[in-house]
RNA sequence: GUGGGCGUAGCUCAGCUGGUAGAGCUCCUGGUUGUGGUCCAGGCGGUCGGGGGUUCGAGUCCCCUCGCUCACCCCA
């Protein structure tokens, strides 16, 4: 067994069910999306490792250990996109969308790599569907592209779903409350837990999450972030809740979510399944003002989420997929006649039948067996004393000459 | 990176206190039936994840290793 070549840690192959339940889902984002002017773009799977040490940011998880960076063969750095979001504005800068209708707004389906441990919705290659709008800094972004979110979700029929809204401010603010927060538990670190403690200049927004008695009573006294905003922050995000209350989306509001990525200022918000494991969360993103002029861009606001595809499909009723229709199989029950058959097969594929010829050899039960089996409506059983048309559901047969097998199928077809 | 659980046929799994491999499903063939479902019979398919060790003998015990999986961390 293990001297078998398997597939990469963290990676998968998405074999038949599987495959068309994606396609299913690739379908419903399409049109949700492409219904409310989005239009598809494709990125590199990789791109110059700069591009998210600079846009992601230095410091996050991502980028100091989960990336998968390698040398070009050249003197640059290139990195599998771990993140969407960040090739997105590149492009944008790159070809200077700024001078199209504002704001614009793009989605992608695509897969992104991560070199984390692999568990329960995590993997290293992962799918996600995600939006981005380009260009506008009206509240109305943010809540339309959280809306459009919401309602794909619930297509999809993402089972237990929560959403969690919150605002980070600019990234000043935000720098200034982490010190300060950071000042709190330092002061009282005593009272905290030993894993808090630890996390303080790691992750100290964390420590709301602290079920640890003595975290908790120091965390009911922690400055909140939202009481940090400055006025027009604190503004935008009042006009997005009003929004989303206007359009009927239940949220509620979260002082402490962070994201992984730097480059998120004012709004942020994740959906989460409670019929995930650990990794609960569906889909997550936010607005980001700054990343565009950060990769070189002209100053541009923006605003997107991605939504884990591994995740929704966990999340969702796992209905089956019907498989395409047969209308024809094409037996026979000789060698010889296998020329025959093949023809027959050919013609029908052009006259757009869906069309299936037996290929493994089988006996003349073997070869029903298996036109039932993939559920063909007629069977053409090439023979050297004329060719049997079978109708499956009907339980009729006629003999026919080969070359008139595609031309009945048809006329009876138009009949029914 | 740190832990827990698990690795026997393509799939789901049995193999008690060590005696050198089984079942069901799938697939294929034949029979039955209505040329397909049912039923009956047969067949294909495994160096028991890998490597050492103990033993007359290891799927079973010991050590190492690889892989899968779940959780911490982080996130989609």
């Amino acid at each position: 067994m293990s001297q078998k070549v398997q597939a990469p840690r963290g990676t998968s192959d998405v074999l038949a069910q599987d495959a068309d339940a994606r396609a299913a889902l690739e379908a419903t984002a399409r049109r949700v999306l492409e219904g409310a002017g989005y239009r598809r773009i494709e990125t590199p799977t990789f791109e110059h490792t700069e591009l998210f040490s600079r846009g992601v940011g230095a410091s996050t998880d991502i980028v100091q250990k989960e990336m998968y960076t390698f040398d070009d063969g050249g003197d640059r750095s290139v990195t599998l996109r771990p993140e969407g979001t960040a090739p997105v504005c590149r492009a944008y800068a790159e070809h200077g969308m700024h001078k199209l209708p504002l704001p614009v707004k793009l989605w992608y389906l695509s897969s992104f790599f991560r070199k984390e441990k692999p568990q329960a919705g995590r993997y290293r290659q992962f799918w996600q569907v995600g939006a981005e709008a380009l260009g506008s800094d009206d509240p109305a972004v943010d809540a339309e592209t959280i809306l459009l979110l919401s309602t794909l979700l619930a297509e999809l029929s993402v089972g237990d779903v929560r959403l969690r809204l919150g605002s980070l401010g600019t990234l000043a603010a935000r720098t200034a409350y982490r010190e300060e927060l950071q000042a709190h538990l330092r002061a009282r670190s005593d009272e905290l837990s030993d894993e808090v403690r630890a996390r303080i200049d790691l992750n100290p927004l964390r420590a709301f999450d602290s079920e640890h008695p003595g975290t908790v009573a120091v965390m009911r006294d922690a400055p909140r972030l939202l009481d940090r905003l400055d006025a027009d922050d604190a503004e935008h995000f009042a006009e997005v809740r009003a929004l989303l209350d206007r359009a009927g989306v239940d949220y509620e509001v979260d002082a402490t979510l962070v994201r992984g990525m730097d480059y998120y200022t004012r709004t942020v918000f994740e959906f989460t399944s409670d019929k995930l494991g650990a990794q609960s969360g569906v889909a997550g993103g936010g607005r980001y003002d700054g990343l565009v002029e950060q990769l070189g861009g002209p100053a541009t606001p923006g605003c997107g989420w991605a939504a884990g595809i591994e995740r929704i499909l966990l999340a969702g009723p796992g209905r089956p997929v019907a498989a395409p229709p047969v209308d024809l199989y094409v037996a026979f029950d000789a060698p010889e006649r296998r020329a025959d058959a093949f023809a027959v097969a050919a013609e029908a594929r052009n006259a757009r039948l869906n069309a299936q010829l037996e290929l493994a050899g089988r006996s003349r039960k073997g070869q029903l067996k298996q036109a039932d089996r993939i559920g063909a409506r007629y069977v053409a059983l090439v023979s050297d004393t004329g060719t049997v048309l079978k109708d499956m559901q009907a339980a009729t047969q006629q003999v026919v000459p080969c070359s008139d097998v595609v031309t009945r199928i048809l006329r009876e077809r138009g009949v029914r």
